[in-house]
DNA sequence: AAATATACTACTAATTTAATAGGAATTAAA
DNA sequence: TTTAATTCCTATTAAATTAGTAGTATATTT
């Protein structure tokens, strides 16, 4: 699982990749109120964004944060990443947050390692093809689906 | 991540597998020791186990623990469910951990969640084709390798 | 100057997971 | 029949992680 961080910080960006277009920029109030993240939490996810390079802010009233990329080009990897969440089912196969097994005397001759590494590769995968457009797309798509069926 | 309750018990999952065919079976402290788990930690994993069903047990001296099904028909996705381990990413497209997401109106409408499931089913689709038996194979494959490299 | 933001960092609370403790029940063998 | 070796069971503690909060400094607009 990824933290609750990793997965507010998706729901944020997704709000400012919304306003991208029009180069709004939205408070951390407004992002927390539409999302139901609690504000001072958010507050601290924003600023480590921020500091990963994935959005801007302006201090002082009227200020707020933007996206300094274009939506297409931010995918969840980097954003679960930049929050400290790992993809991988184990230590032994993170990337970001490998970890020797203590038990294993060679990780390279190691069965279930050698399957997690597939695993992780299959959710490195799509988490990387996926964009913050990409995400709005879907639930444009989603939306279409459910009106349809309604009929 | 899996828990490390998980992992433990594929290890030593693993190590029955390796007697099957003998049909001898092993004690708490041999597999602990063979596997570098600390051994009261393993006696509760190997208790859940025998309650999931997955091992037998024989009580007293001499006494010890066997796979009751073949290790072709025990699969890592199984393994890890027995043992409380999520392999989704969420709690929200989780079989088995699910739990709604107090911020989304629409769970159906989400394209977070539309994503998150397709990782979960590119997971479960490894680990579920994936048995004790396949993983002694892929041992013995690397094993292989690794010999041929060093030549 | 007042109001409204972000910046920063330290702290607390809550939850989960890992590991241990300790004795009861069971079995085999001395 | 006693002893040693083992599983069975459940409660508890310890450790680590994550979630969330507090409070103050700094910047900007009106």
């Amino acid at each position: 699982m990824i933290p609750k961080r990793s997965k507010y910080a998706i729901q944020a960006l997704k709000c400012l990749a919304k306003v991208y277009r029009e180069k709004k920029h939205l408070s951390i109030a407004t992002i927390a109120e539409e999302e139901n993240i609690p504000r001072k939490f958010l507050e601290t996810i924003l600023l480590q964004l921020r500091n990963g390079g994935m959005v801007g802010s302006k201090m002082g009233a009227t200020g707020g944060y933007f996206l300094v990329k274009h939506p297409d080009e931010i995918v969840l990897s980097s954003i679960i990443r930049a929050t400290g969440g790992p993809i991988a089912l184990l230590p032994c196969v993170s990337l970001n947050f490998y970890e020797e097994c203590t038990e294993c005397p060679h990780e390279e001759l190691c069965g279930l390692h050698d399957v997690m590494l597939e695993v992780r590769e299959a959710s490195i995968h799509i988490l990387s093809k996926t964009s913050l457009a990409d995400l709005i797309l879907r639930e444009k798509k989603l939306l279409r689906k459910s009106e349809n069926k309604r009929k």
